[in-house]
RNA sequence: GCCGCUGUGGUGAAAUGGUAAACACAGCAGACUUAAAAUCUGCUGGGAUAACAUCCCUUGUCGGUUCGAGUCCGACCAGCGGCACCA
């Protein structure tokens, strides 16, 4: 290895190199050129020539970036350096590790963009990935870039409208599995119900159709009331939209989260969003009228408490049921609700409004009749759209009847000494007729009981989960591979796969709920008879399925190769995936959507798994030097550009990963940048010493082939053993501050030991890896022998010494009454009958004593001695 | 309102129920230097005291379990995040 000398002192370069306390930008990009030119990070896949299939597989995966224009954040880096120790730790450890990165492309963000510019977003794209790949590869990460993966690479997205082509073609039977949907064809099935079977299907329901980015939205897309893109406003309107059928995989999607190693926090989180409630229906006829409602209970055991019911303001029910002389007053209060955006509806939920319809329900319990009112505290797309009112135990309930003056009727009996108005929690139920005496729990169960026998109700699961509105009416998304026909739907054929879009000079919404593809009329027009579906797919398409795709970047006749899938996704537990790290932001929506996709692939047979990913870890997020959210406006956003130029990459990762804990939200530091490249510095000087006049670095005398002493073999193996525990715990703060006390024994020590120093540098590789490589280089210009040949990352992580950490003494602690009095140093042999000689012989210990007997006398050989009087 | 997470020095933080504050930042002092920067060495939770001897206090608050609690249990307070008329 040559050695590339400073600049000479009288050049300009020279004030600038000299202010670097190592030539970090000398040495860093020189082996980022190197990896790359040997393919140091390449992994090959079974069926490989130089695939090793006796090594265990390691799956280390980031959530892949969306390129915007403006770069890289500082919170990239921190994920992306964690999986990057990680991935490399696991390969000096002996195994064939997958750490792959790519690119989020698609999506609204790109096109507003484009549209704003006037540039066309596959060059924008193509711009902000050349930008982040350059950026990542300056932080010097061991990505396979053989396995890059691009969301709008045609390439890709055949493969996303090839899984679009399996929902649309499957359905799920009454085991809750995905079926081809042949198997319903030949049972003669029609069409009509076949299509009303589909995993992706048409729906004509209202949605969030957002005028100023020209598109619908999904729920999850909204945040009070406006785009969570933008911020602007949303309205309901019906359209028709394609949906995908994720409810019916509800209750897979909470019992599956069982076996994996996710944060109990983003379990909680699922669960919530899917939100399972267990309770009834139950059916109430219609008084003079042919017509039932039937409504959603949590609570049927309060059914004789029910004094009224409320059905949604838009329920189609209402005109049937309405009285002629209510007819305007409900009129006019559907126009109030219609009018309201979501986020009004939610400002002014203190306040409850209604109107009553004039009829009655008939209460099946006893005959009552009960007033039906209309009124937006029941939401149309809960449930059944219809409630029975019990004021008498649910909150909502008893200020709506409270403001109408309805009558309140008490079926619980609380606890002694509480209120029963209002009182929602279990109790003994009273004024019910055959329910009366027993606790809620099993009035529920006899009150079902009661109502399947009697054909008027039986118990239900509901979940809060709505079906996935899937399509966009945007330009910058993958196309349907959908045909219309006589007002049919039908798929194309997978031969036709990839589906472009048209190239469209104009692709800016149209202002109307027509997509923009609608211009291009050329490609809408299929055949004679059939045109192109215009709605393209949202950007959490492509992001559903890209960690399989790593698996096979290349593959051109699959979406995955078999062998590839069950190597790299496979090994015995239901996620494959053996490390996902990212963000708590996509813990419902990236997360939940592509754990649907991947049981929908595993039911058909394509995956290998029931789940995706097996462990995950949110990283927290990094915060401004003042402690608060970055942000443009707020002008605290630190660009890891100018951290790399000014300390280097190694100074960059090491520093995100001292800050603290991985998952913590924690504030950015300078001075806590300086204090990592200070270390790094000192690791440098342990090796190289500069010549005072010329700036040369060269190799320090110091550095020597001698065994290292007794105390910097302890300090070396505790390195190692520590370090290696941390990996894999993710505690990487505490790894580095062992590092650093490492370092500091051995700065501290007169002679260097080569082959020690060199282990060290083995420990420190994965966090610091350029400074690591350089110097084992350097050490290998004079001590080939000791120093590692070839790239340290190839090298074998070290296996610690448990001989080594063993101390001849240790310090005992002698306590009186749990009161520090006293330490002792002992041989580290000593038994416990002589160190509690030893402490009760103290004469420090004797005075806390005070004379008084010991009562008992507690000893933890090598820890301590409390005795208590 | 409901659910979850977090509360430790001036700051980021560390501590299998066993010496609270490792490691780093900031600060102070010293060495080197004509000087500064860099580097190296030392000190650095609060209080009492002449004392670097010694004692007392200290992990959001209050209780409990234990020989011993930052750690386990209970109640409360504060901050952050999620959901929010979900029947």
């Amino acid at each position: 290895m040559l050695i590339r000398p400073s600049a000479p002192s009288c050049t300009p370069l020279m004030s600038e190199q000299q202010r670097k306390a190592f030539p970090f930008s000398e040495f860093e990009p020189k082996w980022q050129d190197e990896w790359e030119a040997k393919k140091a990070f390449h992994t090959p896949n079974p069926g490989d020539a130089d695939f090793d299939a006796t090594k265990p597989k390691y799956f280390v995966l980031d959530m892949f970036p969306y390129p915007s224009g403006a770069g890289l954040h500082v919170g990239h880096p921190e994920g992306y350096t964690a999986t990057d120790i990680i991935g490399r730790f696991k390969k000096m450890s002996g195994f064939n590790v997958l750490h792959p990165m790519g690119w989020d492309a698609f999506g609204l963000p790109a096109e507003q963009y484009a549209i704003k510019t006037g540039q066309h977003p596959r060059i924008t794209t193509e711009q902000n990935i050349e930008g982040f790949r350059g950026q990542l590869k300056r932080l010097g990460f061991a990505y396979d870039w053989d396995r890059e993966v691009n969301t709008t690479d045609p390439g890709y997205f055949k493969w996303t409208q090839w899984i679009f082509l399996k929902l649309y073609n499957a359905y799920v039977n009454e085991e809750g599995k995905a079926r081809p949907i042949s198997e319903l064809e030949a049972q003669g099935l029609s069409r009509a119900e076949i299509d009303s079977r589909r995993l992706a299907y048409i729906s004509e329901a209202p949605v969030n159709w957002c005028p100023e980015l020209g598109t619908v939205l999904a729920n999850e897309e909204v945040v009070d009331g406006k785009s969570e893109v933008g911020g602007f406003a949303v309205e309901r309107r019906p359209m028709r939209q394609w949906m995908l059928r994720i409810t019916a995989f509800a209750q897979r999607l909470i019992d599956e989260l069982d076996g994996l190693d996710w944060p109990e926090s983003i379990r909680l989180l699922q669960r919530n969003w899917i939100g399972r409630s267990e309770g009834a229906h139950v059916t109430f006829q219609v008084a003079q009228a042919d017509a039932e409602i039937t409504v959603f209970t949590t609570r049927p055991d309060t059914l004789f408490g029910a004094t009224y019911m409320v059905i949604a303001p838009e329920h189609s029910l209402v005109d049937q049921i309405a009285a002629p002389e209510q007819a305007a007053a409900i009129a006019a209060y559907r126009r109030v609700v219609g009018s309201k955006s979501d986020l009004e509806r939610t400002e002014l939920a203190k306040e409850k409004t209604g109107v009553f319809t004039g009829a009655y329900a008939i209460n099946p319990v006893n005959n009552e009749q009960i007033p039906i009112w209309i009124a937006d505290y029941v939401m149309m797309g809960y449930g059944t759209g219809a409630i029975m009112a019990v004021p008498a135990h649910d909150t909502r309930d008893f200020e709506f009847a409270t403001k109408f003056d309805l009558p309140v009727k008490q079926v619980v009996q609380p606890p002694a000494g509480k209120e029963w108005q209002g009182y929602t929690d279990d109790g003994i139920a009273i004024n019910s007729g055959f329910l009366d005496g027993l606790p809620t729990a099993e009035a529920k169960k006899k009150i079902a009981v009661w109502l399947e026998e009697k054909g008027l109700g039986k118990g239900t699961t509901n979940f809060k989960l709505r079906d996935w509105l899937f399509s966009r009416q945007r330009y910058w998304g993958e196309p349907f591979p959908i045909v219309w026909e006589d007002g049919n739907h039908h798929g194309i054929p997978e031969s036709e796969l990839p589906l472009l879009p048209p190239t469209l000079e104009d692709f800016r919404p149209t202002g109307t709920p027509e997509p923009p593809l609608s211009k291009a009329t050329d490609w809408v027009r299929y055949s004679d008879t059939a045109t192109r579906e215009l709605n393209t797919m949202p950007q959490w398409a492509g992001s559903c399925w890209y960690y399989l795709r790593y698996c096979d970047a290349q593959n051109s006749d699959r979406f995955v190769g078999e062998e590839a899938e069950k190597y790299w996704m496979g090994g015995g537990k239901p996620g494959g995936v053996d490390l996902y790290v990212g963000g708590t932001e996509h813990a419902v929506l990236h997360l939940l959507y592509a754990r649907f996709w991947h049981k929908v692939l595993f039911d058909l047979g394509y995956v290998s798994t029931p789940e995706p990913f097996q462990r995950l870890v949110n990283q927290g997020l990094i915060m401004g030097e003042d402690g608060q959210k970055m942000s443009k406006s707020r002008g605290n956003v630190v660009n890891p550009d100018d951290v790399v130029k000014e300390y280097g990459a190694d100074a960059l990762r090491l520093y995100e990963m001292f800050m603290g804990p991985l998952e913590q939200v924690k504030p950015w530091s300078m001075k806590g940048v300086e204090g990592v490249y200070r270390f790094l510095a000192r690791v440098w000087r342990l090796v190289m010493v500069q010549h005072e006049e010329s700036g040369v670095w060269s190799l320090s005398p110091a550095l020597q082939d001698v065994p290292a002493n007794k105390q910097l073999t302890k300090a070396l193996h505790e390195t190692i053993k520590k370090c290696g525990e941390d990996i894999e715990k993710l505690s990487f703060n505490t790894a580095i501050s062992q590092m650093m006390v490492c370092t500091n024994a051995f700065t501290g020590a007169e002679i260097k030991p080569a082959s020690a120093i060199v282990t060290f540098l083995k420990v420190l590789s994965p966090f610091a890896p350029h400074l690591a490589e350089e110097l084992n280089a350097r050490i290998a210009s004079q001590f080939p022998d000791l120093a590692v040949k070839g790239f340290l990352s190839d090298s074998v992580w070290p296996t610690y010494d448990p001989a080594a950490l063993i101390e001849d003494e240790v310090e005992v602690v002698f306590q009186v009454n749990g009161k520090l009095r006293d330490k002792v140093r002992v041989p580290i042999a000593a038994s416990k009958e002589e160190i509690e000689a030893l402490a009760l012989a103290s004469t420090r210990v004797q005075e806390f004593m005070e004379g008084k007997p010991a009562k008992k006398v507690i000893v933890v050989p090598g820890k301590l001695v409390n005795i208590v009087v």
